[in-house]
DNA sequence: TCAATGGTTCCATATTTATGAACTATTGAA
DNA sequence: TTCAATAGTTCATAAATATGGAACCATTGA
């Protein structure tokens, strides 16, 4: 059985986001994400479909441990979603600065 | 004989610059810079005394590389400027808003 | 010319990251 | 049930990157 482990908020790092963020592959997953309405699958949110699955799951496991993210299981697949409330309470503008500077993934190739 | 080598203005790209600042050493060493008025040499800007100086310059190569400073020899130190003006106009607002999330490390153990 | 200072570069080691292969959990069909 | 398909995780190993000691270079001052 396969746990999530997420941090509280105040566990929130701005090393960790900004490390989690330094990846292009994980900039690219989480702006693909935040232009999302609702939540999407680990494959979905993949800006990059020729990726090696492990490497995908160890982006989002980096992603989540970073607080940035919040994987869910719901049936075969996992649900995630961007914690913008959290990181908005913990690094106010902070996302919405970094990834107002990244192109969304979605737009040119979408 | 030493030639440092510094991207153009619109060279600088945001994953250089968050990969730059994703380390907590090189985040405290652009903030005790930022907190400074003139420049500042590789070991003053250092705030970790303990750190083998191939490390840091190491460090500062990479602030340099990502376009976050600039190094220029005077005598025998090198002094650094965080490339500010440039920042602002590449990305607006960005370093002010991460830096403002980090605390300063002069002000603790200065 | 010599010693001291402030870094850089080289190299070996340690850590981190990427990927294929094997595995787990869930769904749907027979 | 059982089987196949789907969606990710975990493991082991290969590749990339960071660390730090030793040797080196350039400048200053005696």
């Amino acid at each position: 059985m396969v746990q999530f482990v997420h941090p509280s908020r105040d566990d929130i790092t701005l090393e960790g986001v900004l490390a989690a963020l330094s990846d292009p592959m994980r900039l690219r997953i989480v702006k693909s994400m935040v232009g999302q309405p609702g939540c999407m699958s680990c494959t979905e949110a993949a800006p990059c479909p020729d990726m090696a699955k492990s490497t995908l799951s160890n982006h989002f496991r980096i992603l989540r441990e970073a607080g940035l993210i919040r994987t869910e299981k719901k049936g075969v697949e996992h649900r995630n979603v961007v914690r913008q409330d959290d990181m908005e309470a913990r690094f106010p503008g902070l996302l919405k600065t970094i990834l107002g500077f990244c192109d969304d993934p979605r737009r040119s190739n979408g």
